[in-house]
RNA sequence: GGACAGCUGGCCGAGUGGUCGAAGGCGCACGCCUGGAACGCGUGUAUAGGGCAACCUAUCUAGGGUUCGAAUCCCUAGCUGUCCGCCA
């Protein structure tokens, strides 16, 4: 959620810094005003309020001395009429600047570029250099089914479609990845947790899933709850609602789950193999810093996420998203995108966001400094999307024969 | 899933209709005391919103109700505990 308050003190910079993000003006304006009418609301409120607190008082001290309440008795009726009134109208200002500001997006960071799509992200740099091949390097669905690693037809049997199954080699290399991942982040600081994979409403809406994006999750209905679509959302609740002494602070913390994804909208995108799928693993890090701590901290997970490629012997690009591209939640992004010899292009593997106070304003994520309570910043980024590097896996180490060389970091796992 | 009990500030705990944002204790901070510490003594110590400020409003799990007035009474939900049932 952004800062209100900067829009009302600030409010020609911070619209210019939203339509950036595709607000339209008149949704900048409709917030403006809502807050303007909550603000006058609740003083309209308040005041009489005090006055009837007073006057309860009153009654209070009439009837200790014996005196009459009569009189006090209708004034404060009276009052109790327009009261109510004015707590309706007060609630209904809510409700409006409510409806209005979960549904903003984040401001970005002023050095991230414009741009409508992904076509405006920016390079950043190229670690290592793609394969060649003495022979046409095939797609991963084709190494996935003649290994017997993916079986993409029975998947759909046991659920829908987008669902498969791993099996032999392929489970043990899934599992084989997660192990590496989990270790080589926790060397790099960030403590492991195991956390539920299905969560509540509020969750959602503290890291910025809910309410806009209702239609790409899998609801468990008679529970009001979610499956995650990502770690994140547990991991950054995890704090929600709690103060953290600053000395604690950054909180690294990293976790293994299955995510969930209705993929609503993605019809058509992807439909074969398993780059988009219902269900994927995923490795995550998320860290709680102080307003202080988040560049730095931004930059540690990306370098954390681009060593793990490396590690593995994965050719990649790390990759600056435009304000188009960027998600709802983010202040700036950085994509890194695996290269993979089948679709002869670099494809994302992970993506390392800085939220800012986005998400810790709407989960109430705060520290406290020098007595004082500060929202935290919140960051996020796979380390990595496992389904994704099993596919980089197949096809970057495919041999003529269609075989696939492990590599040599992953032995010691398997 | 059933029955019963509970949920008060960072923590423990008092409080059954007004003067209660809430006694007392612990913890914490500062000061005194000390060679230094412990002990002791004193002072302070929730959050959010509004106002330059004095101050005002809200919050005793949440929501609703009764009442001029609710931490306190009633209802609903959530959570925790205990027992029973079920179960990896």
């Amino acid at each position: 959620m952004i800062d209100v308050k900067l829009l009302q003190k600030n409010f020609d910079e911070t619209a210019a810094a939203l339509m950036r993000k595709k607000v339209s003006a008149d949704t900048i304006a409709e917030l403006k005003s809502a807050n303007e009418t909550l603000k006058s609301a609740k003083q309209s409120f308040e005041t009489l309020q005090a006055k009837q607190n007073e006057l309860s008082k009153l009654f209070g001290q009439y009837k200790k001395e014996g005196k009459s309440t009569d009189e006090l008795k209708i004034e404060v009726d009276t009052n109790k009429i327009t009261l109510n009134d004015l707590l309706e109208a007060q609630r209904a200002a809510e409700e409006a600047l409510d409806a209005i500001i979960m549904r903003v997006p984040n401001i970005p960071d002023t050095d991230v570029p414009d741009g409508e799509d992904e076509e405006s992200n920016v390079e950043l740099r190229k670690v290592l250099t793609p394969p060649t091949f003495a022979f046409t390097p095939k797609e991963h669905w084709e190494l996935a089914e003649k290994n017997g690693w993916i079986d993409f037809e029975r998947g759909v049997k046991l659920a829908k479609s987008r669902f498969s199954v791993v099996g032999g080699m392929g489970a043990r290399l899934e599992r084989a990845l997660i192990n590496f991942m989990l270790d080589f982040n926790r060397e790099r600081g960030f403590e492991e947790f195991s956390v539920p994979m299905l969560v509540n409403r509020r969750a959602l809406e503290g890291t910025g899933q809910l309410p806009k994006f209702e239609d790409d999750l899998f609801k468990v209905e008679e529970e009001e709850l979610f499956l995650i679509p990502t770690a994140e959302v547990p991991l950054t609740n995890l704090f929600q609602d709690e103060i953290i002494n600053a000395s604690d602070l950054p909180i690294k913390m990293t976790g293994y789950t299955s995510c969930f994804r209705k993929e609503a909208g993605s019809g058509g995108r992807d439909v074969r193999g398993m780059i988009r799928q219902h269900q994927f693993h995923k490795v995550e890090l998320v860290a709680i810093t102080t307003q202080d701590q988040s560049d730095k901290v931004f930059d540690e997970m990306v370098a954390c996420a681009s060593d793990l490629l490396s590690a593995l012997g994965l050719p990649h690009r790390l990759v600056t998203l435009c304000t188009g591209d960027l998600g709802f939640g983010a202040a700036r992004t950085v994509d890194l995108e695996v290269w993979l010899p089948g679709q002869n292009t670099y494809r994302e593997i992970s993506s390392v966001s800085n939220t800012r106070d986005f998400q810790a304003r709407r989960a109430r994520i705060r520290y406290k400094d020098e007595g004082k309570n500060i929202l935290a910043h919140t960051l996020n980024g796979s380390s990595l999307a496992v389904g994704r590097t099993m596919i980089a896996i197949m096809e970057n180490f495919q041999q003529e024969d269609g075989s696939i060389v492990i590599p040599a970091v992953l032995q010691k796992y398997l």
